[in-house]
DNA sequence: TCATATTGGTGCGATATCGCACTATTATTG
DNA sequence: CAATAATAGTGCGATATCGCACCAATATGA
């Protein structure tokens, strides 16, 4: 491997991590305090990809340390927006469903975050962010592979 | 704007946020115990960039807080891999040199991680990860510039 | 079927992150 | 030039992150 290739890398993986810290930032100014990205992308995964995930799955899903996401339900539970229940088809775990306060809160916190992705959209046209997707997911995917 | 791309942008900055997750994870396994990437990056950046920064201008180029450059800098001040002085223009400030300590450590990360890079490039073709990052600082650009 | 391995979830402890407030210094401006 | 504002850095406290170890439950396989 050529060292302009291990640069490369280093360089887009600190592109990336730039990127995640600003997004971050910007979005958890307008979320209230004590709620941050995190909480706002498990409710988004349960209305958008689908409700009654088990903890490990959604952490899966965000290639998270299942710890972390354990910390990020209890706070979301501990606000009412979600509620978690037996899984009946495995006793070890649990089914996390979204409450209609999460729902309220997810709706609401989507309207916090428009203007913030508008002024974005406008400076960063969606073509070009949609132009980025496919081989972010591509990284992604192989780096998922890597880690099992 | 349209629905469709404040999901657009939802996803984007998701995706990104589990690349750098991910990312973040696989070097980290590589580095010794109580060394993150944020001290292998900031050694990265006196070496490629200047040495002899200022903490904020370190702080201003990773985009994070200037708390913890501090803390990052007191973590590579203990293990002797960075020395600060007295900024001579300015006396509030300092400057970060990098020891020789400093500088053999971040040729040994280089190592360590090599492997892994090598891996991630004979999964995702370095012209694809090269294809990423106009865009990718484009976006960082605007973002940017939104938070002043 | 029983012993063993694997899996889902959590408690705990260490530490990274980061906002707030403060000091020291420098810049601004009336 | 004095008063005020802005800036660089840090201490502190709250909390997010996450590895380790553990328990309960399920899967595996001799």
């Amino acid at each position: 491997m050529p060292d302009k290739t291990l640069g490369l890398f280093f360089e887009l993986f600190n592109e990336i991590a730039i990127i995640e810290q600003l997004s971050r930032t910007i979005f958890e100014a307008r979320l209230p305090k004590g709620l941050m990205v995190s909480h706002f992308s498990v409710l988004n995964h349960l209305v958008r990809v689908a409700d009654g995930r088990t903890p490990l799955q959604l952490a899966r899903a965000f290639q998270q340390p299942k710890t972390t996401m354990t910390h990020t339900l209890a706070g979301l539970e501990k606000h009412g927006f979600i509620r978690m229940e037996q899984n009946p088809e495995d006793k070890r775990s649990k089914l996390v469903f979204i409450t209609d306060e999460g729902r309220a809160f997810r709706e609401d916190a989507i309207e916090r975050l428009a203007p913030d992705v508008a002024r974005i959209a406008e400076l960063v046209p969606p073509e070009h962010a949609g132009a980025l997707l496919p081989g972010l997911q591509e990284l992604r995917q192989e780096l998922d592979g890597m880690r099992s």
